[in-house]
DNA sequence: ATTCTAATGCAACAATGTTGCAAAAGTAAT
DNA sequence: ATTACTTTTGCAACATTGTTGCATTAGAAT
């Protein structure tokens, strides 16, 4: 069996993101752990947190991936809300509480979705 | 003033995209294309072809950049139609039927939207 | 045919992500 | 505390995707 073990990277970078209230780039994640570890130890530990059900990735409009922490996840992955990314400050939020409503019109089997307005957040409005 | 010219490339490149009854990423236009142009070439007709109104791009689930042809689209796009793409047969599509419907909790301004569902598709259920 | 300039090819670069392998470091057992 | 086991890391090397500068090519209007 595979035993998960705590290292100081790991811990960090959990922390990180579980803490922020905008999901957080993988540059971002670098540039705050400031020579902590490897980029490639990043990767291998967001990986991780993945899988482990501790955070979700959402790509961005643009095409860059955030990651940011999950709420009611629990081991599966339930993300059925929207993100929004604001084109000003380059925020970009969970937005937990706003569930999207749609109806496929065939034959759908639907496992995951991934849905980001972009616009203008509050703060900037 | 701009004048826009017709070459081999970008007639092809509409053509291929416009027919298509998924999306094509560039790579795969690039394999299609078997060496017609450049691969910036084809980066800098489709940049041109999205200015144009022609098409729209679409961001995956999986990261991977996408482009299909527009319809409803006169000079600007409004696109508020979903996106499926097909975790068995990789083909992205876009359903111009479905338009979600979701309500935003405080102030924000939307001008963009992504939405892509992924699952599996008719053909592959 | 001449002229203007949009469009292309090529090389060089940057950003992002992946892989292999040896070294380092958790963790549990002794 | 030491040992043994295996996860995790660092490093180098690589792949993919996308961008930029610049000289050259080639539409299209006259
Ligand atoms: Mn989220
Ligand atoms: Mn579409
Ligand atoms: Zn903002
Ligand atoms: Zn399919």
């Amino acid at each position: 069996m595979k035993t998960a073990r705590n290292t100081a990277a790991k811990t960090e970078i959990q922390d990180l993101i579980v803490t922020s209230n905008v999901a957080l780039s993988h540059s971002e994640i670098q540039k705050s752990l400031d020579g902590l570890c490897d980029r490639v130890t990043i990767y291998r530990v967001l990986e991780r947190l993945l899988e482990e059900g501790t955070i979700h990735k959402i790509v961005n409009v643009d095409g860059v991936v955030k990651y940011a922490g999950c709420h009611s996840c629990s081991k599966k992955h339930s993300h059925n809300h929207i993100h929004f990314s604001c084109q000003k400050c380059k925020a970009v939020t969970c937005l937990e509480d706003v569930e999207p409503s749609y109806k496929l019109p065939k034959n759908y089997k639907v496992s995951e979705m991934n849905f980001t307005l972009s616009g203008l957040c509050p703060q900037c409005l």
